[in-house]
DNA sequence: AATAATTGTTGTGATGAATAACTAAATTTT
DNA sequence: AAAATTTAGTTATTCATCACAACAATTATT
């Protein structure tokens, strides 16, 4: 339809020097991709020192904000499957960074309670990040910082009222 | 230092009604987490009918635009490892999409071509993709969309210039 | 000619996410 | 109260993805 058929004959014959990008650049989600890839990168090289991951981060500050929260709250939370949040707390308990507490009023769950290590990490982590994204979003205004959490939050809306 | 210790203390005791991810919504990775994974999400739904994914898309994509490119311009383009790149030119050959050209001046190397059908497949995956981005953006305006890629670009650029 | 580098390929191991099946405990139904 | 259903956490399995090493064929370098 709008493709110029003829260029793409042409070109076939030729030499390709330089891989043009520029359909998928009319994406955003392009965009949103190769930009989170760097921030992944980043964010985990951030966290490497302090022996975090991405989720074993978000999963110690919720707990540390939400102290006594129940596993499947967090997999909710996390949006991960509660059985993959096993591991994640077997980790980060085996650390002593959390607590397993049985809840008396329901003794099938367990209650996520920081130690005081845990809260410690948690203190330097985020410190972490925080210089992990100044660096990443290198001096971008405060205007253009809203308007990409404005945007991502559309996004999000969008898939929960179908 | 900031963190209100009594709040963490007092709450661990009491039920955890709402879990509240305010720290993390401090972070601009966070949101750019959560909406890729929607944008992901209802993007493989899309391609699903076509019988493509995300890689297998973008690949279709670029080999269209850009007819004649060899495998390794291909993986650089779409930053993933040549050995990994393999599988998906194999799924892509295999429906008879693309095609594997050898390249007289140096044979070695496979000139990557799309056949009618790839380009037919194109031309339906990106009317496709339309949809979905409209969808999934909702009436967010051009500005906002414009917005969106420069925050993007940004962060982008910022990994490549150390 | 000898050596090094490049292109595509194969295989493997680590990782992550999705699923089913299970135990224990609570809740609901009958 | 007994039975059935649901829920919380766990285990194991499968599957896809990805990084890495090693390799053959070809080209480039010295």
């Amino acid at each position: 339809m709008s493709r110029p058929a003829a260029k793409g004959r042409a070109a076939a014959e030729a030499e390709v020097t330089r891989v043009s990008d520029a359909t998928l650049c009319g994406f955003i989600g392009y965009h949103m991709k190769r930009a989170f890839n760097v921030v992944q990168a980043d964010l985990n090289q951030t966290l490497k020192p302090l022996d975090l991951r991405m989720v074993t981060y978000s999963a110690l500050v919720l707990i540390v904000d939400n102290p006594g929260l129940r596993q499947s709250q967090l997999a909710e939370a996390l949006d991960v499957e509660r059985a993959n949040l096993v591991v994640i707390i077997d980790e980060l308990e085996g650390r002593d960074l959390i607590t397993r507490d049985r809840v008396p009023t329901d003794r099938r769950a367990y209650a996520l309670n920081p130690t005081l290590a845990g809260r410690r990490l948690y203190d330097r982590a985020l410190e972490a990040v925080r210089g992990h994204e100044r660096r990443i979003l290198n001096g971008m205004d405060e205007e253009a910082k809203q308007a990409v959490i404005r945007a991502m939050s559309v996004i999000r809306r969008g898939s929960e009222g179908g």
